[in-house]
DNA sequence: CCCTATACGGTACGCGCCGTACCTTAGAGC
DNA sequence: GCTCTAAGGTACGGCGCGTACCGTATAGGG
């Protein structure tokens, strides 16, 4: 019998049993109990590192995804942001999608678990390469400068989520990337910097400094 | 000791029970035991009726909100947008919504709830309601008649979930649902019917019948 | 008016899983 | 070599879901 595993060496261990069980059974399936056994550990070593299960779950998660996209630049605004689409499409249609969906449906109730799963999920870095897309199309007069707003920017994204939400949890049909691109993304682009390039700080104005502001 | 009560009404007692301790616990801490011992009864008298805890909640969801709501009619189409938002914005951010935010939790793992869910949570209502509203809209001269489309329609709302989904769950803030309107909703109806009036039946046209269509 | 089928009430239980406690044992560092 | 930390092993309490079994009321038909 080898020598007994200690600190890091064993965390990896437990990190890639949970990955594994994770994938294979979703994190509802995912048990301390099984994730123990495939280490070849037992559920104290876990409980030493990570408070819940939840906690292990994210961990995990992480441990699976690390994985990083460059911008793409296909040389047209369409193409990039259908290029994002499809990217999006693609990971959150894989298991690993079904996995993130799982551990945001457990970390509903726990608002702490909530941020910490926001923060590894790169919500924030997908929305900078939104803008940077924007910004690019800008420069090479494919776009008004307006188009470069916060709004516009997320709203792709913003409806592709949307969109999971509503159906079950199969990837989105192409045709629905093409359509927000071509109905909603492009069309928003093209109207700004005509008669609705409205600045974000004239919104205030118009509504008289947050009438019905809640909270 | 009072007749000892059956069927009909037995069930509407289960329901309110039910729909009581959804309230006060949210779905991930409504018990069949406890939801029994309120109602007066056991869980057998359940069980008969739904086989999951699942389809309980979802039936005492639904007990718990049949109120539908009149269309808006502000006179204007930003106004008409702007209480549509808002209205949902206070159903999804009050007690009922975080409730049905922990049954589409829970339903996540489930397609065949998850469809049950759909249809009771009436966001086919909604869709509906913002075409007729565009309809209006575009009766009035206010937008242009190709705005009255489901992708243009559907948008704001999509936008609003998604931006649920985004945040915690407390409400969003009142300037959200503002840009919501004003920065995307608006200048998307206006945007179509100059040059970006694109039908949806153009659209396979222009990918070519559907290139890298998925499943 | 009684009789029976049906549904309710009560209770207990099996199961799975989480998280904890307690003890034993290995092995790293001094 | 000794000690202290962290591992392994195991058992347990608690909770909640879903099921089984059995006595009992009551509706509805004969």
């Amino acid at each position: 019998m080898s020598t007994r595993r200690r600190g890091e060496e064993l965390e990896q261990a437990i990190l890639r049993a949970a990955a594994e069980e994770l994938r294979e059974s979703g994190y509802a399936g995912m048990t301390m109990d099984r994730v123990a056994a495939r280490a070849g550990t037992n559920k104290n070593a876990i409980y030493r590192r990570w408070p819940h299960r939840a906690a292990l779950g994210i961990a995990a998660y992480r441990h699976l995804t690390d994985a990083v996209m460059p911008d793409p630049d296909t040389g047209s605004l369409r193409g990039d942001a259908l290029e994002m689409l499809r990217r999006a499409n693609q990971t959150w249609s894989s298991p690993y999608g079904a996995i993130l969906r799982g551990l945001l449906a457990a970390a509903a109730d726990d608002p702490e678990l909530l941020t910490h799963m926001r923060e590894r999920s790169g919500a924030d870095t997908m929305d900078r390469a939104w803008l940077t897309m924007l910004r690019r199309a800008a420069a090479r007069g494919e776009a008004p400068t307006a188009a470069a707003h916060p709004r516009v920017a997320t709203t792709p994204m913003m409806l592709l989520r949307a969109e999971y939400a509503m159906r079950g949890h199969p990837s989105v049909p192409d045709a629905v990337l093409v359509e927000i691109v071509d109905e909603v993304f492009l069309p928003l682009v093209h109207g700004r910097g005509s008669d609705q390039g409205q600045a974000l700080d004239q919104i205030e104005d118009r509504e008289g400094g947050g009438e019905r502001a809640q909270q």
